[in-house]
DNA sequence: CATTAATAATGAGGCATACTCATTGACTAT
DNA sequence: ATAGTCAATGAGTATGCCTCATTATTAATG
């Protein structure tokens, strides 16, 4: 029957992606050889370029489905009921331990985003994935938990910042996760609480010249 | 003279460093070919095997070295007298904007990091550029301005990980510069910070506004 | 200055490996 | 049963890192 022809080749891209994962977590993309990967997935070598052009795209395959995979877990790890803080710290605790956890491949997604001397793209799966994040706060700011002012796109760079940066300290010092990291991270977003002040930058001369620098900076640098 | 021979040396593997640090930029680690390496810094091919083991030494060579510098900048660019905010600012400051110049060299890091298959090593060069933020962040204790049990580790992190996020960000979206990441980064340090706030901005907008000038002249005299 | 020794540089060739493509095999429809 | 289509194969090719026998350059010595 059809389906059956149809499942046998989702099922070989699958043994195929499930083998390179595996290998590039083994031994970082440099390392491995797509000739293991067709062995460990049980095909000829030929056969992983009838499923992906090259190397690099089967490397884009499989960041893109871990980063996927991470959207669907941290979508399950949070209660939208829950409070704010709550929620965050959920998403934390799950960011971090799966940062932890499948460290090799985050390392290997800055790989994923160059493509041979282009410009870095941003890969979409990371696009959606930081989407739960500004969830989040936006449910956040709705329900007036937070200041409707809260730059939520520099307190995500913040959040997620930071707990990559972690995650690399921790690994490389073969330190196993740390709650800490997460609490002081989460007491940091107090600032924004509702009935925070945010220090307003009054307008005097300096700052209406750093304000026309930045401008001529903009168009300079936009060519 | 032995003088001039040892001086020709270090002028050659000077010319190779260059000339990779510029082709590592231009087209990536996997893109840049040896033999183009070897043309740019005009030697043969297989001098440059004298000076560097193999490519992922160079790699490293190109990466330990803009992490050097980056620290002498980095120095360079405080002022060990000024106020605790005012140091972070200018570090956070310099730390962004380079991270923006020179963001391919930032994101090859990663690559010097991983040694075929074996658990990543931290490079010293970054340790040694690490510590500039725990002098700030020490003399901030010692003279008060910070509470003494500011987790200053977890700040680091904070500090690093949000500037290079950010700087991520801001690439990938073909933005420039934006001094307001380092305003909210800072604005989050004042939970930790105790009660006096010494005359914050005055002397900041000038030190911003000269680091913006340095930024245009870079931008013009390069084009 | 001539000669020898030591060191540096060269680039053609070796070799590993990502990728191709002519051939073979498996499945489907009539 | 047969032809036609699509999938799979793996030996062969191209590419690019790296080696090493050879050549060039500098230093040492008398």
């Amino acid at each position: 029957m059809g389906d059956t022809q149809r499942q046998r080749l989702e099922a070989r891209e699958e043994a195929i992606l499930a083998a390179a994962t595996s290998l590039f977590s083994e031994s970082g993309v440099d390392g491995a050889r797509m000739a293991e990967i067709a062995r460990r997935a049980d095909v000829a070598e030929g056969t992983i370029y009838l499923y992906y052009k090259n190397k690099h795209e089967l490397l884009e395959a499989v960041v893109d489905r871990f980063w996927r995979e991470l959207t669907k877990g941290a979508k399950a790890a949070i209660t939208p009921d829950a409070s704010l803080s709550q929620q965050l710290t959920d998403l934390a605790n799950y960011h971090l331990s799966s940062l932890i956890d499948d460290f090799k491949i985050v390392e290997i997604t800055s790989r994923a985003r160059q493509r041979h001397g282009e410009p870095g793209r941003q890969l979409p799966q990371i696009r959606e994935y930081v989407r739960v994040f500004d969830l989040i706060m936006q449910r956040g700011i709705t329900s007036g938990e937070l200041e409707a002012a809260t730059p939520v796109w520099q307190m995500r760079d913040v959040f997620y910042g930071t707990l990559e940066h972690s995650a690399r300290t921790l690994v490389l010092r073969n330190k196993p996760f740390d709650t800490r990291v997460v609490d002081n991270l989460l007491s940091l977003f107090d600032g924004y609480r509702l009935k925070h002040k945010p220090n307003k930058q009054e307008v005097g001369s300096k700052d209406a010249a750093l304000e026309l620098l930045r401008r001529l900076e903009n168009e300079i640098t936009r060519w």
